[in-house]
DNA sequence: CGCACACGTGAAGACCGTGTGAACGACCTG
DNA sequence: CAGGTCGTTCACACGGTCTTCACGTGTGCG
């Protein structure tokens, strides 16, 4: 199944640095306090890098089953993330909207 | 076994200070009184530092054997170490709960 | 321009992992 | 024997997580 690591996958984004085995992120070397979710959320969006993952394979991909039409939840954790991000990187904007199509993770640094 | 050190083993995080081969611990240069498994558990989570270590681990790690399902050592004696430190130096905290997963160790400042 | 729909966002409730205090017995030490 | 420390277990409290819902905001199309 595609959520188990292979033990010394690292993935980078920009700052941001995802150890799946270890179950953890971390952004400058500080690490970030994530939900075992938002971790698979992250981790399944940087295995994709830079390409655009929709909604219902990034829903079968982190929660092991179909999506129901009509379910919000990716669109939540999302933002959770988005949150944890910005927060722990003001600078840089990571996931991306993709109107209609999904999401798509990528270090793009915020404007102004 | 992995509990038993090299005896010139020091492990240092931040203002800590752990000589596992002397049994001891010291925070700014005074000396800690830890009992012997609290000492084992905070040598452990050292030697895996800023590493996420679940409680199964840590429990075979201190303990020499598997943790029982429902068993909450671990738990408690986080706790103790968490008092005994937090006691010695206040302005940071050590042991790092990441919800699921388990505890991390590593110097980080108090927030305010 | 205005409508329909996609997405953003905050919050409520249930659930369950973790925090915490205390009790108990084993062991040592004087 | 009396007192203390330590290890273990238990019960309850607390707080984080997950899910779902409701409503606000934005986007694209007719």
């Amino acid at each position: 199944m595609s959520a188990t690591a292979p033990p010394d996958e690292i993935l980078s984004v920009g700052p941001l640095e995802i150890v799946p085995a270890e179950h953890l992120a971390r952004a400058d070397g500080r690490t970030l306090t994530l939900s075992i979710r938002e971790l698979r959320l992250l981790t399944e969006l940087a295995r994709r890098l830079d390409r655009i993952v929709s909604r219902e394979e990034l829903f079968a991909l982190v929660w092991d089953r179909e999506m129901r039409p009509g379910d919000r939840s990716v669109d939540v954790y999302v933002r959770k993330l988005r949150v944890k991000l910005e927060h722990a990187l003001p600078a840089w904007r990571f996931i991306h909207t993709h109107f209609g199509f999904g999401y798509r993770l990528a270090a793009e640094r915020a404007p102004d």
